[in-house]
DNA sequence: ATGTCATCTTAGAGATGA
């Protein structure tokens, strides 16, 4: 199987973007962040052409996650308890039970967004209590934590900033001693797996990036392969984070 | 690194969030 997890950052302007590279690339389960979309404007016709069922959950101008499947669709949940924004959304997927999550930025250490997403860190922590880690399950998306200094592109550009926090990484830390394993994608040409370039100041260009884009599976599914799609980055119309491609079985 | 992008309000540029 081929899952695959990206922040599309609105999936009504990413729309000419997102429909050819899922007949090209061709995932089995894809999760979708920042859809920013109405669930009664998702497209969900234009992936039901490709061969998709969608699972959505947005209410509009902001977050909106998603989970596309072209091999079942059950369970379905869009709730993440004491948490109302559309941040997460999960289906049984043939074998695999599947999560979506965009999890909040933070904004800024000590405001109250930061403690937000710490709080919403635990709840997706105590959401797994119910699940089994002998099982196969994949949870994938947008962390907005770096878990290594490796993980950004210079530290030092980081003192006093969200996402390189201990209490950030130790809360993506708790996803992985619940059972989780985080896949690493093979490098491109050289270069460090990085997910995300901010689309100012030529930061893509210069491959000044994050590793913000996660794909944690419990051991029982295999990886044999992991990529970052840097094409999706690039070009006009494109979203500020690119796919993470994993090859799967289970 | 702060050089962009997407959306909403409300009719054109500013606010918001990332």
């Amino acid at each position: 199987m081929r899952l695959a997890t990206w922040n599309v950052n609105s999936i009504g302007a990413r729309l000419p973007r997102l429909l050819p590279w899922l007949e090209q690339t061709a995932p089995d389960v894809l999760a979708l962040q920042e859809t920013k979309c109405a669930d009664s404007a998702f497209p969900y016709a234009d992936l039901a052409a490709l061969g998709y069922e969608a699972a959505h959950a947005g209410d509009g101008r902001w977050n909106g996650v998603a989970v596309l499947s072209r091999v079942g669709l059950e369970d379905v949940s869009l709730e993440l308890e004491g948490h109302p924004e559309p941040r997460i959304a999960s289906a049984q997927c043939g074998p695999i039970h599947v999560t979506s999550v965009y999890v909040p930025n933070g904004r800024a250490i000590g405001d109250p967004h930061y403690h937000y997403k710490l709080a919403w860190f635990s709840s997706l922590r105590e959401r797994l209590n119910s699940f089994d880690p002998t099982q196969p399950l994949v949870v994938m998306g947008d962390l907005n934590v770096a878990l290594r200094d490796s993980d950004v592109w210079d530290i030092s550009a980081f003192a006093d900033s969200t996402h390189v926090t201990p209490a950030e990484r130790g809360a993506v830390q708790a996803l992985l001693d619940w059972g989780l394993v985080d896949v690493e994608a093979r490098p491109g040409k050289g270069d460090i797996p990085f997910t995300y370039w901010d689309y100012r100041a030529g930061m893509m260009h210069k491959n000044l990036g994050m590793r913000i884009d996660y794909v944690l599976t419990t051991p029982v599914v295999r990886v044999s392969d992991a990529y970052v799609d840097r094409e999706a980055r690039k070009g006009k119309g494109a979203s500020d984070h690119a796919p993470v491609v994993v090859d799967v079985e289970v």
